[in-house]
RNA sequence: GCCCAGAUGGCGGAAUUGGUAGACGCGCUGGACUCAAAAUCCUGUGGCAGCAAUGCCGUGCGGGUUCGAUUCCCGCUCCGGGCACCA
């Protein structure tokens, strides 16, 4: 029999799907073990061999699971909401459903033919109106919460408003997005429309004004995540900072949690510090300035780091978006500071970002120093953020060097703090030194002057301590068709929840899926968008609302009256692994940690993080093929032989290409300009140039893994990817090395058949055949754990090569539950060769035994004190008190030792001998 | 500018975490089988010198610790990723 992969893959992928091998049901006999991978948003490009790379780890990690004895939950989905389709509907007409649809059964498709060991009967889909119900369905919930920054945790909005009507705002302890005093009874007798506006500033899930990213040519506000270097992720297109009222999620009142949380968490480093670099948490002080404009007079609240360097304050700085622009500018500057808003205004982010030029205005008014006393000007600055602290700053130009910058170019005075610091031409911004010229700080060092200036500010009542974040709100509202509708209507202008039991608010039908000429949403468009009666809110949810509870919703997919019912979060909990890309790391995977905290706090779900362990698996580049066409010419010369003439290089389709060398003919079909191509060759062949790029249609090296499993199969392709070297590393794909893997597998195979004759036998294994297979499962077992899949199939390999032809079913077992997770067809198909009528699924992994692998002897290197040494060949098994009668006898004809005596030898196994002498 | 990760043959990458650097695979060299090719198998393959045994050099660069450094420490260079007026 030959190793036909085609009809065995084939045979298995249906077999599996038809017994519903990888279902997973809730089993407490058993320990659970959550495997996910992060759900793909359904192209239509389809996927490329990059694409799997992660899937194929976790694949092979769940299939380990389970040979381990755990319950496996392994379930796949799509993110299928998202601007692609979208953008696909406005310029055909297209509904994106239908779209999305297609892409979904191509990916399956694709999907499929590799082997996954998904239990599919728990597929979700976030543009499903019974899966995004509960997407609504936690909005409102975070509709009717609020955080208690006291308790440290989300709370119904009831307490609050019981809290409101007893006490008034006296006492509540909230996440605010804008604190106001009042008593009980001015509570009581506020209308509807002034309650529901306060209580909207108290919202986890609130409707508020504040500056976002505003993209004209998408025509939709964008989160933070979803903007690079000033450009929409999606599409790149310019944004604009805009005052906007849109709905927002409250994670800023997570920011200490979703912190601290991090250290619980088996990510990597590099992760967890860019969510900590985006948490951006900053200790200092809040500070009250008296301001002064012409006769008016108000308390100005700023945030500063250094408190320290409050003697060295020249001058104030609001940002141009700041509320206290209008109060503080003097009415004979108004027509220099109206000018200079504007001027700010008409910038996109990016030409923000991009100059380096300093500007501003002066507002006409002053401060007072709370501690000097002094009197400094207050000016207008792009270079202070509305949206962090208090949107106003103290400029220590000494000591900040963006205060430095602007106080050089607008002459404001400098005043050095720090002895011996030097600030003729650059500021001091390093926490280090001696203060001087700082009243009671002076002599005091940096480090010491921060909290004593904070406690000195504190005893006066000046300000307080403060710990501020950088992290925002997350806007949630999106002017966009294709995604989750809010269960919100307008009554009488209140903004009111949909009772939960109507839930889901489905999309309707639009016959056009761009803004309309008024510039409303696409929702607008919708005949009678109304709930008995009242208008229903046109925005939809952004892409990251379907995507940050999908793993829940997992757990008890078919639940129509919770989320995930009470058994099935309590089995299962949380997720064990997670595999996916880097680039979730500061939207995703906050705003999933987020909603799932959220959850935790009403009780919903068990657990209060997520994602225990996470891994990142690196890209997969593609490895272009190049060649050189002689400039005005028709000619193409030979990589070897280029640098003799003046050439273009030409990207040239990879599949023309076989070890570098260049199918002319196919070269000549490929483009019709090519027909009469001219060739200089070398050795009677075209030599390409290579290199290593981005995986994409442009530059023609895309390979897809259909291909790949018709040429060499899916066994192959999946051992292929796994080998190509750490999975969290970036890595080209090269096809031409495939082979090496396939030979594998087919070498194998050889082991049971001989063309038609059955090779095992039930003889007994050797000894050597026992060590090569117990040093394999030691292998196996450590570098999964570890996930080092990449060394594991090195290990096949070696231990192919040991066991020779070596056809004997108590070697050959084990090895097929070893190889399984790798290559699951072909060891299925074998297993079912050697009589097993069940799934090699339900096998055991074998056991590791020690005794089988044990070396005669080995090589140890002696260090005697950290002086001289010498190399001894030792039996492993030697004992330590032997080792050390050896050693004696050695120090008879050793000239290193000297005169010193042996008082202890220390053995590490297979390592070290280390003599102490005395 | 700040933070993180990395650099090992012609290529992808190993190295039990301080103990024989280059496992495994690709590519290349030579050979067997074949009329021939494919497939398969065997052989060699870091560099330099040598017929050879062997010797010297060698893990981005420069120092250091150590009997011993790809591994640890200090200072650079280069590539990748993230953040970027966060007061």
């Amino acid at each position: 029999m030959e190793y036909d992969f085609k009809a065995i893959e084939k045979k298995w992928q249906e077999r599996w799907a038809r017994e519903k091998t990888f279902r997973s049901e809730i089993d407490s006999s058993k320990p659970k073990y959550y495997v996910l991978d992060m759900f793909p948003y359904p192209s239509g490009a389809g996927l490329h061999v990059g694409h799997p790379l992660g899937y194929i780890a976790s694949d092979i990690f769940s299939r380990y699971k389970r040979l381990k004895g755990f319950n496996v939950l392994h379930p796949m989905g799509y993110d299928a909401f998202g601007l692609p389709a979208e953008q696909y509907a406005i310029q055909t007409g297209q509904h994106p459903g239908v779209t999305t649809a297609r892409n979904v059964a191509r990916y399956r498709e694709q999907l499929d033919r590799i082997g996954f060991s998904y239990d599919w009967d728990r597929e979700v889909r976030t543009c499903d109106p019974a899966y995004y119900k509960w997407t609504q369905w936690a909005f409102l919930k975070m509709f009717g919460s609020w955080y208690d920054n006291s308790l440290g945790k989300a709370r119904p909005i009831e307490d609050l408003v019981a809290a409101f009507s007893a006490h008034g705002s006296a006492g509540v302890d909230a996440a605010c997005s804008n604190a106001r005093a009042f008593s009980a009874e001015e509570w009581n007798a506020f209308t509807e429309k002034e309650k529901s506006d306060i209580l909207m500033d108290y919202r986890i899930a609130y409707q508020g004004e504040s500056t976002v990213n505003w993209c004209p040519a998408l025509g939709t506000v964008l989160a933070n995540d979803e903007v690079k270097d000033g450009y929409s992720e999606r599409g790149g297109f310019p944004v604009f900072q805009k005052k906007m009222t849109q709905w927002q999620l409250r994670v800023s009142a997570y920011a200490g949690r979703l912190l601290e949380g991090l250290d619980r968490l088996d990510w990597t480093d590099s992760l967890k510090e860019m969510q900590r670099n985006w948490i951006g948490r900053s200790e200092g002080a809040e500070m009250v300035f008296k301001v002064v404009c012409g006769s008016s007079e108000y308390d100005m609240t700023i945030f500063t780091t250094r408190a320290d360097t409050v003697f060295g304050v020249t001058f104030m700085v609001l940002a141009p978006e700041s509320e206290w622009v209008e109060k503080l500018t003097d009415p004979s500057r108004k027509a220099e500071v109206d000018a200079y808003l504007e001027q700010v205004k008409k910038k996109t982010e990016r030409e923000r970002i991009a100059s380096k030029a300093v500007t501003g205005v002066f507002t006409g008014s002053y401060a007072i120093n709370p501690l000097t006393g002094g009197k400094v000007p207050v000016w207008i600055a792009e270079y202070v953020l509305a949206g962090y602290g208090t949107g106003a700053i103290m400029a220590v130009p000494a000591h900040d060097s963006r205060d430095y910058a602007f106080a050089r170019k607008f002459d404001l005075p400098i005043i050095p703090l720090i002895e011996g610091a030097d600030v003729s031409s650059s500021s001091f911004d390093a926490k280090e030194g001696r203060m001087v010229n700082s009243g009671f700080l002076n002599g005091l060092d940096v480090k010491e002057a921060i909290p004593a200036a904070i406690d000195y500010v504190e005893s006066h009542g000046i300000g307080r301590r403060k710990v501020n974040y950088r992290i925002r709100d997350a806007i949630f509202s999106r002017q966009r068709y294709w995604g989750e509708p809010f269960p919100i209507y307008y009554k009488d202008g209140i903004p009111t929840p949909v009772p939960m039991e109507e839930l889901p608010v489905t999309l309707p039908e639009v016959d056009r899926y761009e803004p309309t000429e008024q510039g409303e949403p696409p929702l607008a468009r919708a005949e009678d968008w109304t709930y008995r009666g009242w208008p229903l809110e046109k925005s939809t949810m952004p892409g990251f609302a379907g995507s940050s509870a999908y793993y829940l919703r997992y757990m008890d997919p078919r639940n129509d009256s919770a989320l995930v019912g009470e058994e099935a979060d309590r089995y299962w909990r949380n997720v064990d692994l997670y595999i996916g890309g880097t680039e979730h790391a500061t939207g995703h995977l906050i705003y999933s940690r987020f909603w799932n905290k959220f959850l935790y706090d009403l009780g919903y779900v068990c657990e209060d993080e997520p994602f225990m362990k996470l891994i990142n698996q690196g890209m997969i580049q593609g490895r272009s093929n190049f060649v050189y066409r002689i400039v005005g010419t028709n000619t193409f010369v030979s990589l070897g032989l280029k640098d003799g003439y003046e050439t273009t290089e030409i990207h040239v389709d990879i599949s023309l290409v076989r070890n570098d060398r260049l199918d002319l003919d196919a070269f000549r079909k490929w483009r019709p300009e090519y027909g009469t191509a001219e060739f200089i060759l070398e050795d009677g062949e075209y030599v390409c140039g290579w290199a290593v790029e981005k995986m994409s249609k442009s530059m023609y090296n895309v390979v897809n893994p259909d291909m790949v499993c018709d040429t060499y199969g899916a066994d192959t392709l999946r051992l292929y990817e796994m080998f190509l070297g750490p999975l969290e590393q970036s890595k080209p794909w090269d096809t031409k090395g495939i082979d090496g893997v396939h030979r594998f597998l087919r070498k194998l195979w050889r082991l049971f058949w001989d063309r038609d004759t059955f090779l095992v036998t039930d003889e007994a294994p050797t000894p050597a055949e026992l060590k090569t297979l117990h040093k394999l499962i030691a292998k196996e077992q450590s570098d999964i754990e570890s996930f080092s899949f990449n060394t594991t199939i090195s290990a096949f390999m070696i231990a192919l090569g040991e066991l020779g032809n070596c056809s004997k079913r108590a070697v050959l077992e084990p090895f097929l539950i070893l190889l399984s997770p790798f290559a699951p067809h072909v060891a299925e198909e074998l297993w079912h060769q050697l009589g097993h009528s069940e799934s090699i699924t339900y096998a055991s992994f074998p056991e590791y035994n020690p005794a089988y692998t044990v070396e005669d002897s080995c090589t140890y290197p002696v260090s005697f004190n950290g002086k001289t040494r010498f190399m001894v060949d030792l039996p492993r098994s030697m004992s330590p008190s032997d080792v050390d009668a050896h050693i004696r006898s050695l120090e008879q004809t050793s000239r290193y030792v000297g005169n010193q005596r042996i008082v202890k030898v220390i053995v590490v196994p297979g390592r070290i001998v280390n003599v102490v002498l005395k």
